[in-house]
DNA sequence: CTTGACAATGGACAATTGTTCACCTATAAA
DNA sequence: TTTATAGGTGAACAATTGTCCATTGTCAAG
């Protein structure tokens, strides 16, 4: 992967972000424009400076057919200096502190901005994701590091739910029988631990695991 | 909303699969052609259609300019400060046929949501999720019925790849030592199986394992 | 001084692509 | 019967858009 000129990262960055804003890509001749070059053979010099480096490739011939080869990830979407209408997404990281309702804005260890248009294709909901740690849950095949999806309701017997526990968040599947007082169960044989629901916070049920490989 | 005509329903699949699939959107006469319709006007009536419906929106006189408005979505355009940025993600299901690229728009079965930096895939597009079958990965703690995130690219050492065996896509570790030729290998100490990559079709690397509990 | 890259101009051309007009066939409702 | 809607054919038109020609200039390396 060869170094691009500050140019040639300008338009790629633009044509880049033009799909991510309007959901298509730019023509030759908006690349144009936006750059108010006076010929439309400047941009097809940098598209195919671009091509010959391989981080963009295109159809012949055809509109508006780009496909962008990143590297492998774009760590930080690119913020559009003229951008409308931006949301900023809290992004909860490390919450041993507890429920995400109460972690105070220090908790956030991050921030993700997407633009209204974008948000289109993505739903959000109330679902948060927690990262597990410990053991307690290894029976259910769910193991330290894992992110686990979570949807504040209430539960039901057999639900694994995100609970707090001394100022703790950990995982455990809630028991209830009927007739009985609720408890809680860790899913490990080497901790046959059991709580009692009284006085714990059950902040939702987990609907996912996700592990990233 | 209205309800769509089947054919009217077929468009619109077809569309948005096109633009998963190849990251940009069809021409008119690419829709034409996949409908066997012998005049273009046929697909101008169509996309009328769906544009007076609402599910659709162009841009007049512009080269493969859609964009869809999806009916789902939240009842709380409310953002939460417990809420992370959450994506969907088409999963191909039973795709024994081959790479989803070969599927057809019917061949996808589901919607999987997960949240987004658990997963760690920014490129939304082009990701794909299949549901894994059998017991091969099981010592890489993947299970039968979890739901393996894809990406296609080129596979690396140690990278748990898609592949297209017999016709039959599965899930296997990618081994490629220097000087020596590559070969895919099963998670199982029950199944010392190792294949060799001739002539195998790696469809892209397995980024994340999402279970619904 | 020459060579080669990078950057850009200007004009012309051809292909892709969206658009429209006229006309046809069903089917179902008024 | 008439009317409306969905679905389609066929041909022509115009706009958008990709492509290529010849030229100019800058700047750093050989």
């Amino acid at each position: 992967m060869k170094d691009l000129t500050t140019r040639q990262q300008e338009i790629l960055t633009f044509i880049e972000h033009h799909e991510w804003r309007n959901g298509y890509w730019p023509s030759i001749r908006e690349i144009q424009e936006k750059f108010g070059f006076k010929s439309t053979n400047a941009v097809m010099g940098h598209l195919r400076a671009l091509e010959k480096k391989e981080v963009l490739e295109r159809i012949a011939g055809q509109a508006r057919t780009f496909r962008i080869n990143r590297p492998d990830m774009p760590e930080e979407p690119v913020m559009p200096d003229d951008a409308t209408e931006v949301v900023d997404i809290p992004v909860m990281g490390d919450i041993a502190a507890g429920y995400p309702d109460r972690v105070e804005p220090a908790g956030e260890i991050g921030r993700l901005q997407v633009d209204i248009q974008s948000a289109g294709f993505s739903s959000r909901r109330r679902t948060f994701a927690l990262q597990v740690r410990g053991e307690s849950m290894v029976d259910a095949e769910i193991y330290d590091g894992d992110m686990v999806v979570i949807e504040p309701r209430d539960a039901r017997d057999g639900d694994i739910v995100a609970a707090l526990i001394d100022g703790e968040t950990t995982l455990k599947r809630y028991i209830q029988k009927p007739g009985e007082p609720p408890y809680l169960k860790a899913e490990n044989k080497f901790y046959p631990e059991l709580y009692p629901v009284t006085e714990l916070c059950v902040q939702g049920v987990a609907k996912a695991v996700v592990r990233s490989l």
